[in-house]
DNA sequence: CCAGAATGCGAGCGACCGCTCGTGTTTGTC
DNA sequence: GACAAACACGAGCGGTCGCTCGCATTCTGG
């Protein structure tokens, strides 16, 4: 786990053989930075939110935010990192047991909900990634993930179609992460049984997609059939 | 057809009767600012577009800006509005036919194409409608505009499923919107013959979420059943 | 043809934002 | 306890942005 975040003060010079050493106080002021940064970039966004504004939340100046982070765009390229980070191991569970015996509702269902425990679990997470308002250097951080959970779905799908064109299997690819971004905003939008509706519905959406494209390749629930 | 633009200098006094005469140089104008607008919006999105690149990118100077409209807001208030305008036209003749005899797909089909091709000849409806950074007034005419399609999709679906319950209705309404925005925003980012494919593949993902809930009650295209 | 309205200009005002700097305080080390 | 480094502060600098104001120019009705 990369623990040293780039520094604030030291303006340029040394960057890796001075990791600048850090109290424990700094730890912890930067964890809280990180936390009242995440909140202010859920409710406003990346460009509306100010320094200002996270240095309030988290209680300290704006001094201090800068002797731990050199601008505003590393705020949100350590936090981007920390959420990959997460994000992997979170989706490591998800999408790495690629059990051809499983049927595909299942395997689908299990997906989307471990993913959508992650997005509530981090709503940064949703506001970062799917702002177009976000300036240079966040976007390799995104796209870097966006290729990271492409290539799995593109590996998991190839498992189940072994015989499709490699640009189909990345068109596939694109509109099942494309169908899950919809899904999540529409059931991050409401609250309680509406949401758990919501996310039934993206299930189904995914598992009819899907479903001519496996054909009978993977099992089917006893009683779905013709 | 609303053509009175708010004004820009009448500093807030009067409001509907002193419309404020414009001349045929003044029409031309806000034509000419909102075509700009249009322009920085949909590559900077809106927050980030300044009204001084507005007025720079139509050739005229900031305070010529603001001699018809009364602040940035405006700007985009008049230009969804307009846009709002011609989508009604352009959904009018998309989703009004509920002809029960053409097969989903076709159905679907025309629908997904119209709209495509009218998000693809204004793209600033896309950078407005889909832009989490946009403040306050805007969200009015946003909601509204969406709430209209949801219904208009809502009466679609009624028809074919005339025996759902009402909250279904909206969620499946709700599904086919974000599903297509998904789709769309997929499709916008590649091109030629990509482009295609990935609609076809949202009106595969549309036609199979929706073919289970009219069950029989369409016709299907022959050769296609089991 | 001319008075007044509509249009056009562009320097610049006030507000805010990202960020700095000088200074003071806390912490670790000997 | 002394010294240096890390931490904390907050007024404020430079810059941009939305928007204004005074004034010049063009159109239009009588």
């Amino acid at each position: 786990m990369p623990d040293n975040v780039p520094d604030g003060r030291g303006s340029g010079s040394q960057e890796k053989d001075q990791p600048r050493r850090r109290q424990a106080r700094g730890e912890r002021r930067i964890a809280q930075l990180l936390e009242a940064a995440a909140t202010v970039f859920t409710t406003t966004g990346y460009t509306a939110a100010s320094t200002n504004a996270i240095a309030r939340e988290a209680g300290v100046s704006p001094g201090t935010l800068y002797q731990f982070f050199p601008n505003k765009e590393a705020i949100a390229i350590e936090l981007g990192g920390r959420l990959m980070h997460e994000m992997r191991e979170t989706y490591g569970e998800a999408l790495a047991p690629v059990d051809p015996a499983t049927p595909l509702e299942e395997a689908v269902g299990a997906a989307v909900d471990r993913f959508f425990a992650f997005n509530c679990e981090h709503p940064v997470f949703f506001a970062l990634m799917h702002g177009p308002d976000i300036p240079g250097r966040i976007t390799e951080e995104h796209d870097a993930l966006h290729a990271s959970l492409l290539s799995r779905i593109e590996g998991l799908l190839s498992s189940l179609l072994p015989d499709a064109p490699p640009a189909d299997l990345t068109r596939t690819a694109n509109m099942c992460l494309g169908l899950y971004k919809a899904g999540l905003e529409l059931a991050l939008a409401h609250e309680g049984a509406e949401r758990d509706g919501y996310v039934q519905e993206l299930k189904n959406v995914l598992v009819r997609y899907l479903e001519p494209l496996v054909g009978g390749r993977l099992g089917r629930a006893p009683g779905t059939g013709p």
